[in-house]
DNA sequence: TGTACATCAGTGAACGCGCGTTCACTGATGTAC
DNA sequence: TGTACATCAGTGAACGCGCGTTCACTGATGTAC
């Protein structure tokens, strides 16, 4: 809160707020910049004193998306520390608990054709939050042996695509698309059939 | 090739065709009604000869979609029999060759927001791909001691996020996310490991 | 075979609409003296 | 404290555009006799 501008107080993030609701209700072609402008309670013009246009304003979206995801993915990777195994559950979760909190963002993030590579910003905010991801799969790669042990960036690109999946197909209020089961319960019991594929859990449990 | 119209022949079709084509090109968002009559050569107004309106037409090439899809899932699963774990396998690989071969079906069936229940022809096709993928994951599934056993519909839920979790993240030319390793490599990977961790291959192959 | 007629796929002009964007402006706020 | 001035966030009108959709029409094709 700590500018405040001459008449509305911090209308460039009123309009970043105004933009996921609508992305989030709508979707990613239901957003325009007029009516984001409209709900933020000022005229279509306003919004070029803060962003360069709509694509600008969408991005600014995703970044703080990434920036969100980025954290929380991070807090729970050392909420699990200093199990490998707890930490990269916990980012799991945190990949699905990201998705249903923030769908604005996440649709923004993911969805909205915006690039990741748009702006140096964009990209190295996007590369923290896969870092975490991938940090967490190396470590816990540590407990296979190495013969047998995939590369971690291949072993987190499972988990990522996994994730997404899930998000995508059954997390979403998809139009007509009934999830057979909660999507957390989803994840977790794939991520766990997973794991136990790579010997990291036993086989027994 | 049956019937042939008036004047341009199979007006339907063609309109179908281009569609698919401004899809693959410019994604859901970019296609446009306009754009389609004018491609497939013909005047917007002409379209409404054969379809309802815009919603209509992607529904239709969503429909083929889904038909061809079911087609070659199906054809998978066969070719694959005796073995079960064969005719899994050919189903995951089907899974990504549609999604490689018809990119514009795919958008259309998965990112159009064309729900599946628009139509009770079109969630019946939508249903048959999806039962040859429960199927072949049932046949598998007796090769699991019935105690742990996970259900059907959830195992197969688990592969059909992964494929598309692989398709979305990394199969497409996603703008600046570029894939750290083939789409197919990944996939079969992530299915490897998968089986393995339901005990259905060898944990030492 | 030839002619008159019926059909109906596609035309072309028009519509109302909301979009993203521009521009000269205005008037509330902050600042200098 | 009061006044004159500078700043600049937001206004309001206007723009050109392409969209989806409608409608009366036309003219190529098929058919009856």
């Amino acid at each position: 809160m700590a500018k405040r501008g001459y008449h509305h107080g911090n209308l460039r993030q009123a309009l970043v707020e105004s933009a996921l609701a609508l992305i989030e209700e709508k979707g990613p072609t239901g957003f325009t910049l007029s009516e984001a402008a409209k709900r933020a309670g000022v005229t279509p013009a306003a919004v070029y004193r803060h962003f360069e246009g709509r694509e600008d304003l969408i991005a600014e979206a995703a970044h703080q998306g990434y920036e969100v995801f980025a954290d929380l993915m991070d807090y729970a990777y050392q909420s699990g520390q200093p199990s490998a195994l707890a930490a990269f559950e916990a980012t799991g979760r945190a990949y699905l608990a990201f998705a249903r909190k923030y769908p604005g963002h996440y649709i923004a993030m993911f969805e909205s054709g915006i690039s990741v590579n748009r702006t140096p910003e964009l990209a190295a905010v996007a590369r923290r939050a896969w870092d975490v991801l991938e940090r967490a799969a190396a470590d816990l790669s540590q407990h296979i042996p190495p013969e047998k042990r995939p590369p971690a960036a291949m072993f987190s690109a499972h988990i990522w695509a996994l994730s997404h999946g899930v998000v995508e197909l059954f997390a979403r209020n998809s139009p007509g698309r009934a999830s057979p089961f909660p999507p957390d319960e989803l994840l977790e019991s794939a991520i766990g059939v997973y794991l136990r594929g790579l010997g990291l859990i036993p086989a027994d449990d």
